[in-house]
DNA sequence: CCAAAGAGTGAGTGGTCAACCACACACAGG
DNA sequence: CCTGTGTGTGGTTGACCACTCACTCTTTGG
């Protein structure tokens, strides 16, 4: 399965990569309080007691995936940004918003990012995770599109629509409701 | 305490209106899997057991909360319709908006809405009791305001909006990106 | 070849949770 | 006053959770 077969043991390093990655699909599901450390360790192949070598609690963990996962959305967003060089602020963030699209194909990053924001209610370290992780999303987004105010902030709307879409896997339900929500968002 | 001397005990009806009550400030705090049905019953005043004598388990629980949440949404924007009425399908979304960012100056039931959206991802129950609350919302938005479907749509994302600002505290945050997020949303 | 350092786990621990049950108390009708 | 019905609780249970520790195995480098 694996091309170094030379090596059996993974670098402390490396699994901590490997979970990060992989819980973001164990928490994606139900979310902080919802998902057990087990659940963790088997999406990542690994004993539960060794996530606990790898983190040092559930929080830091939980915390580690959010920052994951808003700095895929931030390389998605750049691509984006990439792509419309040169073309005018609203067609820069036409183009994020399609790339965003793709990006969240998968499913888990955006459930993780809600059960995120549910979370932070009660936990203070996955709400500095979560104001900082959108902080630095707003101010790219601006920057990189220069586009308006308020443009900006109805970018970050429509996205906040796709939560609860996404949540209710809206795309499956055929009735009026969802067609007037989901009205003009790209799926792929 | 009781103006009613006469009767110590409560019907079970009343006890259920009294748990559906108070259980919205319980699980605003920490959601459908971070909340204990111990705390559920401390806050209706209650004991723990009694809490499965009125419900049949935490699911049928949570979810009657949720239903009674978009009732109470929906009460408030009968509210807004009526007092816009005649005005312009414009009007009447954006005083809808107005009589529903009174309801929510109390935050519970914001935030009791964003954990059910969470929730519904992995509870089939909730997810169901989600999409008809939201269903019954749009249909009524739709028509008591006769707006076209983008800009009911455009309420909705607001709306989905004003959820992450709340869970955030981001009126606490004096920063550029809450700033332009918060933008233009009232706030009482 | 051996020893130190690091990767990784099995087997717990104390605590908590949803759900249950036997029982006590309050009230209304006769 | 007495009995049936509904209100309400203390105590418990078995499952499960976050977290720990003693221990083994693997790799590296001298």
């Amino acid at each position: 399965m694996n091309t170094e077969r030379r090596r059996q043991l993974s670098s402390a390093e490396e699994r901590r990569e490997t979970v990060l990655r992989t819980a973001i699909g164990a928490f994606a599901a139900r979310g902080y309080f919802g998902t057990t450390t087990t659940e963790v360790a088997k999406a990542a192949g690994i004993s539960q007691a060794y996530v606990y070598r790898l983190f040092p609690n559930k929080e830091a963990l939980f915390t580690a995936v959010v920052e994951r996962c808003f700095a895929r959305v931030r390389t998605s967003l750049e691509e984006g940004a990439a792509q419309a060089q040169g073309s005018s602020p609203e067609a820069v963030l036409h183009t994020m918003g399609d790339t965003y699209a793709h990006l969240i194909a998968d499913k888990d990053l955006l459930l993780a990012l809600t059960h995120a924001q549910a979370a932070a209610v009660s936990e203070a370290a996955v709400r500095e995770a979560v104001r900082a992780g959108y902080a630095r999303m707003v101010e790219y987004v601006r920057g990189a599109s220069g586009a308006a105010e308020a443009d900006v902030q109805q970018f970050f709307a429509t996205g906040m629509l796709c939560h609860l879409l996404v949540s209710l896997d809206a795309h499956e339900v055929d009735a009026p409701w969802s067609r007037t929500l989901s009205a003009g968002i790209r799926h792929y």
